[in-house]
DNA sequence: AGTATTAAAGACTCTTTTATCCTAAATTAA
DNA sequence: TTAATTTAGGATAAAAGAGTCTTTAATACT
C-alpha cells in the first residue's frame, strides 16, 4: 500500500508543475502530460476533479487548459488530496473499525489519531508554490526516472 | 486511501484476537474469523501468509489452527505489516518517484523521510501483547460496529 | 480403517483503480 | 463559416484488491 493513490500523485505532481510555471495563462493539460511523461487522457480525468472542486479554472479551445482558480501560495497539498483521495487518511482508523473513536477506540486508536494529526499538519502546512520553490531551487524531480535519465542526470546533475 | 489494505487490517486484529487468547494451543481461524466477523475462507488466506513468513505455525486436522511462532510480546505490528502489505509504505517516495533519495529528492523528500520514520517507530514499537492488553484492559474493540452492537455498547459500555 | 476436522491451494467472481479510446462541446483564429 | 485545438464525458479494457467456493492434504479420534 502506498500513501496516496496513482491519481493523487499524478495530480500532486501537475499541480507542483503548474505553479512552477506560473500562473498567469491556462496551461494545456497535454503539455503537462508530456512533461510528466503520463497520458494525457488519464491527467485530464484527475485534473477534471480539481477543476469540479473549484481548485482550477479550465478553459477549452485553442489557447485553452487549466489554471488555479487561486494564487498558488494560497494552495495547500492537502486541498489536492482531499479533492482525489478525499480525508479519509487523516481522519479513519488505522485498523478501519467505523466506530473507533473516544468512546469506543480500538487498540491502537490513541497512537494514530495522534499520529495522524503530524500527518495532516504537514499536508496542511506545505504549500504548492513552496513546493515549486524546492523543484527549482534545489532542481528536484517530478518525473519518474528512466534508467537513460539516470545516465542523463549523472551527466548534468539535474533534470 | 488508507493507510494499511483491508487485509492487512484484518491479519492485525486477527493477531491481536490471537495475543489476547495467548498462545497455549492451536486456534482455529474459523473461531477466529467467527469472533471477529470475517469470512473464514479469506482470513484462512490473510494468516496463510503471516505463517509462509514464519510469524505464525499452522496446524491441520481436529485440534489445528494458527499459534504464533514465537511470543507475542516479542511480534511487532510491523511485522504483520510487512508479511501482508509489505514495507513500501515505510519506504517509498510519497509521490511514488522510483529514483527519489538524498540525491535526486523529489519536492516532498525530506519532510516525507522524516515523517516515515516516526510513522515506522510506531509500528516498530507497539507488540502484539501490548495491544491485547490494551484491548483487554481497557475494553477496547476489535470488530467493527453494527447499529446493534452500538446501542448493545451503550448499555454495558463494553464489547 | 474410517470419519470428522482443519489448514492449504487453486479456481472463480465482484469491485475498484488505473488506463485507453472515442465522441461531443466549447473556443479561437483564419 | 470553417478548421484546428482543447477540455468534458462516456464506453471500454486491463490490473489489482477483496471475497467466495470447491477440492485436497494432513491429522486426530473413534
Amino acid at each position: 500500500m502506498a500513501l496516496l493513490s496513482k491519481s493523487c500523485v499524478y495530480g500532486i505532481r501537475a499541480a507542483i508543475l503548474m505553479a512552477i510555471k506560473g500562473n498567469e495563462e491556462f496551461i494545456s493539460i497535454k503539455d503537462i502530460a508530456k512533461d510528466l511523461n503520463l497520458s494525457a487522457h488519464f491527467l485530464t480525468k484527475i485534473l477534471q476533479q480539481l477543476t469540479q472542486e473549484g481548485l482550477l479554472l479550465s478553459h477549452r479551445g485553442p489557447k485553452g487548459g487549466v489554471k488555479f482558480s487561486r494564487e498558488p501560495k494560497l494552495i495547500k497539498l492537502i486541498e489536492i488530496v482531499a479533492a482525489i483521495d478525499g480525508l479519509e487518511l487523516f481522519e479513519e482508523c488505522a485498523l478501519g473499525l467505523h466506530g473507533c473513536g473516544t468512546a469506543t477506540p480500538c487498540p491502537l486508536h490513541e497512537k494514530w489519531s495522534e499520529h495522524k494529526l503530524v500527518l495532516r499538519r504537514l499536508f496542511e502546512t506545505e504549500s504548492l508554490e513552496k513546493l515549486a520553490d524546492n523543484v527549482q531551487e534545489a532542481g528536484l524531480r517530478l518525473r519518474t526516472l528512466s534508467q537513460l535519465d539516470i545516465l542523463e542526470f549523472n551527466k548534468n546533475k539535474r533534470l
